[in-house]
RNA sequence: GUGGCUAUGGCGCAGUUGGCUAGCGCGCCAGAUUGUGGCUCUGGAGGCCGUGGGUUCGAGCCCCACUAGCCACCCCA
């Protein structure tokens, strides 16, 4: 029994015993979600290359190295999705949705994403993603809301080592100013910069903030904070997303050196961090966007919105051991034993399921005692043996697994019986 | 892309300085007096020891390459 075929590196096969925990978390997800008015959107899974290119930003290590790109029969340069902000971009446009719907308008998407990065643990290639999406809203109240709704997900999901830093980038009118701060107080240090750094300073010399060299560290820690050259309505607005924060009872810290790697976020950026799941600890990140509209050819429009990766957080659950529930159990395991009682045992069991029950009943030709075995492992709430006896009578014995208790009843009162039995 | 560690039945592991039919736990299947589970006992199925070379009389154990996994860097969800 060689095993010939393996999965490409860096994808997951999710399997029948897991894949309970994925669907819990799921359904809690658009529940949540929906409460703050969020409708489901769906995208296709590849885009036209340019999508990416111009929404991510190609400088960016996810476009510039990270895309599966391929040219299509039609030799058009296709590329799977890394993220799902800027396909609902482009969607939105080329609906034209901005016009139609009442704004704001709200989306998610519970998607596959696609990085051609090392795989290591909570680092696929093919990882799943929750995100939201707020079009129109450029008030700080709308910041406030994408956060409270990543928020309420974690706390709901039972995640509680779980850290939410924000910060504030700036817009394009005082960013400019910061950068040029950043330039100068860098290049009076450039001899303990690494070399990536060096070429940081040109390009956005915001990334050195984030490089998690030593040396590169000690010098990021005396530089200019962005939160001191924001502009009046810059700060403004940060001061607001914080009050609001404050009115909902959600704790953060600011952290200046968060800069967020996709070039379109613009004022508030924020992550969820956990503090106990190792080093790929983000599980959300998102932030302000109100550039990305324009990037591609269409009206200034505000955005918000984050990504919340799936199976990090499953991780972050597991790692706290919060438990998410496994797969469903049998409401009851019906046991025939001879012809009559194979019979009635499918006949019943359609019934059953008919009334939205769920039933197992023996389909490979097990004995007896190998069916009562089978049952308990299953974890079914009751079993009931069908034989001759109990088909030509019409009544049965159905026994609650958990302490062998059991109940006589007609064969047509079994479904009412589960039902207020349950 | 860079560095380190690992690779034995479905899963978790033993395999002594290389030596004759590769073991254990869990799981799986079947039994333990005739129509009943969870405990226990017994038996069974299942591995060309990641792949390909090499050293040797002989390699799961040594050497090389490749592949995959894990950890860190990088980056991000």
């Amino acid at each position: 029994m060689a095993v010939k075929y393996t999965r490409p590196r860096g994808t997951q096969d999710v399997l029948p015993g897991q894949s309970g925990r994925w669907l819990r978390l799921e359904k809690l997800m658009r529940r949540t979600v929906g409460l703050y008015g969020y409708k489901e959107i769906r995208l296709p899974t590849f885009e036209a290359t340019e999508v990416f290119a111009r929404g991510v930003g190609d400088t960016t290590d996810i476009v510039s190295k990270e895309m599966y790109t391929f040219l299509d029969k039609g030799n058009r340069s296709i590329t799977l999705r890394p993220e799902g902000t800027a396909g609902v971009a482009r969607a939105i446009l080329e609906n034209g949705l901005l016009g139609s719907s009442p704004a704001p308008l709200k989306a998610y998407y519970l998607q596959s994403c696609f990085r051609y990065e090392k795989a290591q643990k909570g680092r696929l290639r093919e990882f799943h993603q929750l995100g939201i999406e707020c079009y129109g809203a450029d008030d700080p109240a709308a910041d406030a809301e994408v956060i409270a709704v990543a928020r309420q997900i974690l706390s709901a999901a039972g995640l509680r080592q779980v850290r939410l830093e924000i910060n504030s980038i700036g817009c394009p009118h005082c960013r400019p100013r910061y950068h040029e701060a950043l330039r100068e107080y860098f290049s009076a240090h450039k001899a303990e910069l690494c070399e990536t750094c060096l070429e940081r300073l040109d390009r956005n010399p915001m990334r050195i903030l984030d490089c998690k060299v030593e040396s590169c560290g000690k010098v990021a820690a005396g530089a200019p904070v962005v939160l001191d050259y924001l502009c009046e309505d810059c700060q403004s607005r940060f001061d607001q997303v914080k009050a609001l924060l404050d009115a909902q009872g959600i704790e953060y810290v600011v952290n200046p050196t968060i800069v967020r790697g996709l070039d379109y976020y613009t004022n508030t950026v924020f992550e969820f961090i956990h503090t106990a799941v190792g080093t790929q600890g983000t599980i959300c990140g998102g932030g302000r966007y109100n550039g990305l509209m324009e990037q591609f050819g269409g009206p200034a429009t505000p955005a918000v919105g984050f990504g919340m990766g799936i199976e990090r957080l499953l991780m972050a659950l597991e790692a706290e051991g919060v438990e998410l529930g496994g797969d469903p159990v049998p409401a009851l395991y019906l046991a025939p034993l001879g012809e009559a009682g194979k019979t009635e045992a499918i006949r019943l069991a359609a019934e059953l399921r008919g009334r939205g029950l769920y039933v197992e009943t023996d389909i490979v030709g097990r004995g007896l005692k190998a069916q009562m075995k089978y049952a308990n492992k299953l974890g079914a709430v009751y079993s009931m043996v069908l034989g001759d006896d109990e088909v030509n009578a019409r009544r049965a014995r159905v026994k609650r697994m958990e302490d062998g208790a059991e109940t006589e009843l007609s064969l047509d009162d079994l479904g009412e019986f589960l039902c207020q039995n349950l």
